[in-house]
Order: structure tokens, then C-alpha cells, then sequence
RNA sequence: GCGCCCGUGGCUCAAUGGAUAGAGCAUCGGACUUCGGAUCCGACGGUUGGGGGUUCGAGUCCCUCCGGGCGCGCCA
């Protein structure tokens, strides 16, 4: 419909134009917006004010010539109005908006195919992950789901660092941990180490006091031979850790033992990252959420990638090796304001090297844009790698970051401390087991990413209205048990046809057709600026116009009535709020319940 | 010190440079003997942190100050 609006107006405009009414060097974009007002209409535009600007003109004449050249599609509006000083509004007719139910889930592909490579989460298998990521996950899936349904080629991406110093010190950290508790403690905790309680069980200790508790709150560890199975392939080839693994498939302790024992620290850090990717994939899992590649790091390396990536940064010039002999990539002329180290003077590639090299290895492969996920606390590496892709002839455009700012939970009114190294803390795991996925998934889109929040878990965990995912889901709950109940009545939803436009006459009525008849452009629109929250938005906004003429006419205009004709066209209407609702609901992930249980014991979810 | 993000009713948050800044919660006052009341309606509440600038038009863009968060490693 906006585009329709759109194109009725830069038609008018060009007639303008072949009259010699608008210069041809002036070209305003037509920019269609809902006005705020509701007697404005149902769309506005304020060309006149920009064509007058662009022209040196009179607003109100320009408005008026454009009045003069508009050739609407016949019976489509119902008034097109000239608003001083310089805006077109669009009042559209109760018909049109009624011919948009016949495809109302269908939504406008402005992706155009194009390909995307959407990267998100990328935490380092050094830990579960913490909330913070979750709100990445949640933002990157939810997106994926939103640009796929606009005509994006979406691929999705998990980017694993399982080489380095990170998570090395995991393993030393671990294996101290083990042989702690083994009373050989030989082996003296890393001063940088990770201290977390997860670390005493990642590391199998058998009699840590931790052990029973974490397995009892985690049921991860039962998910163990999926993940083996899931990532055989990041295997080093080495037969023992092969056996290894093989033989902690069957029991999970005993193996660690023997490694531990056998000071195997190797065995213990490969085993680490296993254990905690696996960990991982199953919280991501947990709330929905599945990659389409996990890459990992070591494949760069092993490929020779990143080697030659930086040869080819120092044969271009744009890296260049100093006197230590570490080798540095040149950030003059750029935002970033020193060179950065890309291999150490002891000639080990750093952390950037490699993520160079992924880049490069993302552009290569066809996609036209690359959008990475980032916390917020990485947001000075953006300069470094436009850097990079544009030395390596890429167009750095391309990289889109989207940064996302922290979460802070709340209980009992009050922010629940976090620490990362320093011990434990709320794990994603635990926050989903505890107000459980769907909440977790709309509470973090209800907000758009590039500011901090406050996840209040009390908010999340009560099943009453003040909860926002409780209201949609309700809705979508009660529109499924008017269907049922019509069904029990052997009155089944009629499909469209134009006549029942005109049965529905109450002002709810029709403005439930407007707003669903949005749908499509607002799940567009949400996909071309990266923004999942506009589509959370326009669901509880969607909602509430049904809760509110539902009760407004429960005694006097029900759905289901006496009258054949009103039952058919307002079963239509309501049949079509379910589906958009639960399209909408699965764009973010979130799940459309037919019915809603009160049972205060259930799992919540 | 340099850089990035944020600052909007008491609280949590919306608002492609457009018209009189919107919701939810809280508070107060109402409706309704259920197509599921797990609902709805109304009222109260704002100098969009302060100041300057650009523009026909600024919460939005620019400058500056204040306040909050986060970065600035041969860590990842």
C-alpha cells in the first residue's frame, strides 16, 4: 500500500517534471509515512515542503500543483488532501485496506535475494555463555528469521576462537582444578585463570562439592554424546584423544581421571572446548536457536589463510614487519590511530590476523554484505577491520556491525551483581531455565539493541499482563479458542471474499484491518534497518486493538452471533489476526500457545 | 587524555529530520453475571540532561558542557 502511495506520488511529481514545472536537477526522495494523527489519514508525505525546498519555492503552490497530478488508482482512496504548509495525505478507502487480507502474511521481498552472512554470538569456548551474549542471540536469530522473510539471502554464522592464549588458560585452569581435586595439586592455579565453579566441572573433578549440583542444574551434561557427535569434526587427528573422547562417551568422569593423572593437559583443553561448545550449543538450542556453519579458527590456520593473508597485507603494503620482527598493519589515514600487531615478534599470528583472514574468507565467498553481532565493548575493533577488508580490495562498506549494549538483570528491584572472571554468575542457561525462552526472546526484543537494559526477572517470570509476552501470546490464545469454538459449532472461517468487507462496520473492525494490513511493511521495514523490535512492537500494538474490541463488544457484537453474515466476515478477521499473529511471533521466535495454562508449577516457556 | 554508545513522565522503554513526543508499569477513578475476566476504558503525569547551531521544520543532525556505560594489549 505504501508503495502504492509512493509511486502514485513520484508519478505526479514526474508529470510535473515533463511539464517543466519541476527542474529536472531536483529530485526530492519520496519519504511515506504514517502521520501521527489518525485525521491526517493513513499516510502522509511531506513532498511538497522537501520539492519547495529543493526548487526555492512557494510549499503551498508546489503541494497544489502535485494535488493537480496526482492520478490515483481508481476507488483506491478514499481522500487525497493538500495539509498547509506542505503535506499530501492519503486517506485510504475501507475497501482497499480490505482487498489486503487475501494476502496479509505475505510480505514485500525488499531483500531482493540479496546474500547476507549474518555472524552472531561468536563467544569463546572458554565458559557457558553469560546474558550479554543471549541478548546477541536472541537479536541475531530473531533477525535472520525477519531478513529471510523479507527476500534476504540470509547464512548464519558462528565464529569459534578455539586457538590462543583464552583457551589455553582454560585448560590450564581446569586441569589445575582437576588435580586439585584429586589431592595431586602439584600443579599451581593460573593467576589469570578462570575461576568460575563451572571450571571444577568442566574439568570432571570427581568429589568437587560443585559436581552434583551442577549436573543437577545443568542438564547439558546429558545432552554430552549429541554435541560429540555435532562437532566430531573439529577432531585434531590425534588418536589418543580420539580414544579418549571416545571413552569419556561412555562414562564422563573416570577418562578425566586418567588425563588429569597422566598430566594430559592437551587431552584436558581439546576435551574443555568440546565440553563447553557443547554447553553452548545447547543453551543456543535451548532458546531456539541453530547455526547454519560453525567456523572454526584452527581451520584458518590450518588452511595456511591467515599466513597468507597477512604475506599478502605486507607484499600490498599496508602491513609491514618492525625491528622486533612482529609484523603490523597500518592504520594511518584511518580512524584507528596506531598500527596494530597482526604477528608477534615471536611469530605466532594474533587474534586480529585471524579474524582478518575469516573476513576475507566471508567476502570471498559471494556475500554481499557481512553483518556481525558484536558486544558493545568491541565496538573500537570496527575501524580495524573496515580497515582490513578495504586493504584487501573489499568494499569495507560492506561489514555492518551491529553493537549490542549490556544487560543488567534485576530481582527484587534490585541489579544482580556479575562477574565474569572472578567467579559465578547468571548464566544464559539459567536464565532461560528460570522465566524459560519465550520471554527471554520478546523481553530482549522490546528493545532495540544500541542501548543498555534492565531485564527484570520477576517481570518475566509472572504469568499476569503486566507481562509483555504474556498479553500477545494471550491474544493469539484467545482468537484460537473463538476458532475452536466456531469449529465446535460447524461453522468454519470463510475465506476472502470482498463482500464481507462491508459487514464489518464498527470503527475496531476496521481499524483491526488496517493495522493487520500493515504487517507485511512493518516486517520490511524492520529487516532493512536491522531493527527485530519494530515487528515486538507492532505485535503488542496489534494485540491490544483486539483485547480492546473484544471486551468492548463481548455482550453486544460477538464474533459468533445469530447473524450469519457478521459471524462469517468477523471469523474471517479474527482467523487472519491469528495467523499474523502467530507469523509474527515465529519472526521473533516465540511461540503462538492455542491455549494459555495458568498451572503456577509448569514450566514456564 | 582519545574514541564509541546512551541520557525521553516516578520506573522500564518507543518514536524512517516532519504535523499536538507515544506505550507499558506505578498512582487515582471507572466498565463488565467469560465467543477464556489472564480483559477493557478514562484521568494524572514531559522545557526529550543543560546551552548554542544547521533547517521551512530537531528527541533525531552539528558543536559544547554535565551525567552513566564501555573501549583504547605482541589478550581474545
Amino acid at each position: 500500500m505504501e508503495a502504492i502511495v509512493e509511486r502514485v506520488l513520484t508519478e505526479a511529481m514526474e508529470r510535473l517534471r515533463a511539464e517543466g514545472k519541476v527542474p529536472a536537477d531536483v529530485r526530492p526522495a519520496v519519504v511515506i509515512e504514517r502521520p501521527k494523527r489518525e485525521e491526517f489519514g493513513d499516510f502522509g508525505c511531506a513532498l511538497p515542503l522537501a520539492l519547495a525546498k529543493a526548487a526555492r519555492r512557494n510549499p503551498v503552490e508546489c503541494g497544489k500543483e502535485l494535488m493537480a497530478a496526482i492520478q490515483a488508482p481508481h476507488g483506491l482512496f478514499e481522500a487525497i488532501t493538500f495539509a498547509p504548509p506542505g503535506y499530501l495525505n492519503f486517506k485510504v478507502a475501507p475497501a482497499a485496506w480490505f482487498d489486503r487480507m487475501q494476502d496479509v502474511t505475505t510480505i514485500p521481498a525488499v531483500g531482493g535475494g540479496q546474500r547476507v552472512l549474518l555472524e552472531y554470538v561468536s563467544a569463546n569456548p572458554t565458559g557457558p555463555l553469560h546474558v550479554g551474549h543471549g541478548r546477541g542471540a536472541v537479536l541475531g536469530d530473531a533477525l535472520a528469521r525477519v531478513m529471510r522473510a523479507a527476500g534476504y539471502a540470509v547464512d548464519t554464522e558462528y565464529y569459534v576462537n578455539d586457538v590462543g592464549n583464552q583457551m589455553a588458560m582454560m585448560g590450564l585452569s581446569s586441569y589445575a582444578r582437576g588435580r586439585e581435586s584429586l589431592g595431586l595439586d602439584d600443579s599451581e592455579f593460573p593467576e589469570e585463570g578462570y575461576k568460575g565453579s563451572y571450571v571444577g566441572v568442566v574439568s570432571g573433578s570427581a568429589g568437587s562439592p560443585d559436581l552434583d549440583e551442577h549436573i543437577r542444574r545443568h542438564p547439558w551434561l546429558t545432552y554430552y554424546q549429541d554435541y560429540l557427535k555435532q562437532f566430531k569434526s573439529i577432531g585434531t587427528g590425534d588418536s589418543s584423544l580420539r580414544s579418549f573422547a571416545d571413552t569419556l562417551r561412555k562414562e564422563f568422569q573416570k577418562p578425566r581421571i586418567v588425563a588429569l593423572a597422566s598430566r594430559d593437559r592437551n587431552a584436558i583443553t581439546t576435551v574443555n572446548e568440546k565440553i563447553l561448545l557443547g554447553w553452548i550449543a545447547n543453551t543456543l538450542k535451548r532458546l531456539g536457536i541453530e547455526f547454519d556453519r560453525w567456523f572454526f579458527e584452527h581451520e584458518l590456520h590450518q588452511s595456511n589463510a591467515v599466513q597468507d593473508t597477512w604475506k599478502k597485507l605486507i607484499h600490498s603494503g599496508h602491513a609491514y614487519p618492525d625491528e622486533a620482527g612482529a609484523v603490523l598493519f597500518r592504520m594511518e589515514g584511518k580512524a584507528d590511530e596506531a598500527d596494530r600487531v597482526i604477528v608477534r615478534a615471536n611469530g605466532v599470528p594474533t587474534y586480529f590476523a585471524a579474524d582478518i583472514a575469516y573476513h576475507d574468507d566471508k567476502a570471498r565467498r559471494g556475500y554481499a554484505r557481512l553483518i556481525n553481532i558484536w558486544g558493545a565493548d568491541h565496538h573500537g575493533y570496527i575501524p580495524r577491520m573496515r580497515a582490513a577488508l578495504e586493504a584487501l580490495g573489499h568494499d569495507p562498506s560492506m561489514l555492518q556491525v551491529l553493537l549490542v549494549q549490556m544487560v543488567t538483570l534485576i530481582r527484587d528491584g534490585q541489579p544482580v551483581p556479575m562477574g565474569k572472571r572472578s567467579g559465578d554468575y547468571i548464566t544464559l542457561q539459567d536464565l532461560v531455565e528460570e522465566v524459560g525462552s519465550d520471554a527471554v526472546r520478546f523481553l530482549f526484543l522490546l528493545r532495540k539493541a544500541d542501548s543498555q537494559m534492565e531485564f527484570d526477572l520477576d517481570l518475566a517470570k509472572s504469568q499476569s499482563m503486566d507481562n509483555p509476552v504474556y498479553y500477545v501470546q494471550y491474544g493469539h490464545a484467545r482468537v484460537a479458542a473463538i476458532v475452536r469454538k466456531a469449529a465446535a459449532q460447524g461453522i468454519e472461517v470463510p475465506g476472502w471474499s470482498a463482500d464481507l468487507a462491508g459487514v464489518l462496520a464498527l470503527p475496531e473492525e476496521q481499524a483491526l484491518v488496517r493495522d493487520l494490513a500493515r504487517y507485511g511493511s512493518v516486517v520490511a521495514s524492520a529487516a532493512r534497518r536491522c531493527e527485530p523490535h519494530h515487528v515486538a512492537f507492532y505485535l503488542t500494538d496489534l494485540v491490544k486493538g483486539f483485547h480492546g474490541y473484544y471486551t468492548r463488544y463481548k455482550h453486544s457484537e460477538k464474533v459468533i452471533s445469530a447473524d450469519a453474515r457478521k459471524t462469517a466476515a468477523r471469523l474471517f478477521l479474527v482467523s487472519r489476526l491469528q495467523s499474523v499473529l502467530a507469523e509474527g511471533l515465529a519472526l521473533l521466535g516465540v511461540s503462538a500457545p492455542g491455549e494459555m495454562r495458568l498451572a503456577a508449577d509448569d514450566e514456564p516457556a
